[in-house]
RNA sequence: CGGAGUGUGGCUCAGCCUGGUAGAGCACUACGUUCGGGACGUAGGGGUCGCAGGUUCAAAUCCUGCCACUCCGACCA
């Protein structure tokens, strides 16, 4: 992409509404613009990052065996009449009426709706286990919203939902969900510790949040320090290997790890006082079993192999899409602005031409560029006529992971420079050179 | 929902106390000089001062009501 014809709005000074770095950073790096309390687009920089988070959480559910479909934001409120929650869920539903004056919802959540699309259709334990999950905007009415898209009224979430004949398979298909989010949340670069939740008004009595550690963090947690060495489960792991999939749990959940409202100021004390890590933390993820909870209500069942109908065990599964650009942002900055991980990054290469109208400086950063777009790699090409110095600031800013730098000075050598966001490394090299390594160092890590 | 605060050009803000017909910096447009870490000059464009009502000869400024947004608390992916 050619940033003359791109559409980047970058703000030089942050909006004085932001409070929190990852905030100020996206509004100044023109990732997002706020329409409304709680409420914001996401510019096409932001875009480009939620639509790689996304990437990443699908290949992840797909490889744990959840199918994807896509479910509607308005919903009816019949459905939630017959799981009870149109009245218990309160406030936070922001209820509409249709034209008809038929009661309707904009949808905090999805268990309800899958429900009734599983009791339709499915009929027998022979097609069970199932996981069905979608990427969709939520709306829930936060009393008050705040940190920008950290805690957003509409915002997107993956909310995946199990199937199973008895809690047995419903506690594996939440180990394969437990897993798989361990998984994605290694690939996006970040380290997530998953601790043990309260289930809340969603029922059930197996539940996790999977929290990663920053210092704006919203809650207070405290954990082993064991689990920042664990190493993450591989490519290779069998998501349908029960006992080696109950194995990882266990040790994922062995050590102590609570948010500050399960937290056991014993339990906690026991650990010895070197590996203690009180930090604080931010929710990206939050798997639930619930057991027939919504299946008994809304009556979901199948027939076992006796022939009779049972109710199904459920559980479910969400990740913030959104709530994660924040996160990133807040694991990964310093003053001059952003430092995506490789995976995620709007582009994985900012090739900046410093003196635009220059023959050969122009030429080299054609060749440079149509080589990279070739090769596949995301590259925003910073064709301003800008000084130089506008050009380091702005791309710092957006903080793609490397910057191609192509001047005439060092092109006078036959030289380009190679610079690595995160550490500010520079590597001096030949063209060629640095199209070969850039577009081997671009593979997105799996 | 309790408490606190803020609304003036795209962004950051001054002006309000003490009413007199709207400013600065950045951004934007044109031209010129510049050009390896946010250049400079000259000339421009852009604002129903959140909305409504009131007081007054006169309201960004004073009064009343409303709306929006932010922060602290309670609540939450």
């Amino acid at each position: 992409m050619r940033l003359s014809r791109f559409f980047l709005p970058i703000l030089r000074d942050p909006p004085k509404d932001a409070e929190i770095a990852s905030h100020k950073l996206m509004l100044r790096a023109g990732l997002i613009r706020q329409q409304a309390a709680g409420s914001y687009t996401l510019l096409p920089l932001g875009l480009r990052v939620l639509n790689k988070i996304n990437a990443v959480i699908r290949e992840e559910q797909n490889r744990a065996g959840a199918i994807e479909l896509l479910m509607p934001t308005i919903q009816s409120a019949d459905l939630w009449r017959e799981s009870g929650r149109y009245d218990a869920y309160g406030k936070e539903m922001l209820r509409i009426k249709d034209r008809h004056d038929r009661d309707m919802l904009f949808g905090p959540t999805n268990e309800e709706m899958i429900t009734e699309i599983f009791r339709s259709y499915v009929k027998s334990y022979k097609e069970l286990p199932l996981n069905l999950y979608h990427i969709q905007w939520k709306f829930r009415d936060e009393v008050r919203p705040r940190f920008g898209v950290m805690r957003g009224r509409e915002f997107m979430m993956k909310d995946a939902y199990s199937f199973d004949l008895d809690k047995a398979g419903a506690v594996h298909a939440y180990n394969r969900m437990f897993v798989a989010y361990l998984r994605t949340f290694e690939r996006l670069g970040l380290k997530a510790v998953p601790m043990r939740a309260d289930t809340g008004p969603i029922g059930g009595d197996l539940s996790h949040e999977f929290i990663i550690l920053a210092a704006t963090g919203e809650s207070e947690v405290f954990c082993h320090k064991d689990f920042l060495d664990y190493t993450t489960p591989g490519i290779d792991t069998d998501f349908e290997d029960v006992a080696a999939l109950q194995g990882i749990v266990d040790k994922w959940t062995a050590a102590y790890a609570a948010t500050s409202e399960m937290h056991d100021e014993t339990a906690y004390n026991a650990i010895p006082e070197a590996s203690r890590v009180s930090a604080r933390g931010i929710e990206v993820g939050h798997i639930f079993y619930f057991g027939t909870k919504y299946s008994a209500a809304m009556n979901a069942t199948v027939a076992g192999p006796d022939g009779k109908d049972t109710h199904v065990h459920m559980g479910s599964y969400g990740i913030g899409p959104t709530r994660l650009i924040a996160a990133l942002i807040e694991a990964s900055h310093d003053d001059a602005g952003i430092i995506w991980p490789d995976a995620i990054a709007p582009f994985t290469v900012s090739l900046l031409n410093l003196k635009m109208g220059d023959t050969a400086t122009d030429a080299a950063c054609g060749e440079l560029y149509a080589g990279l777009t070739k090769a596949g790699v995301d590259v925003l090409y910073d064709d301003r006529d800008e000084r130089p110095g506008a050009k380091f600031i702005v791309n710092d800013l957006i903080g793609s992971p490397w910057q191609l730098i192509v001047g005439p000075k060092s092109l006078a050598d036959g030289k380009v420079e190679l610079k690595r966001r995160a550490t500010g490394e520079r590597e001096s090299l030949s063209p060629a050179a640095a199209l070969d390594k850039l577009t081997q160092t671009s593979v997105m890590p799996a």
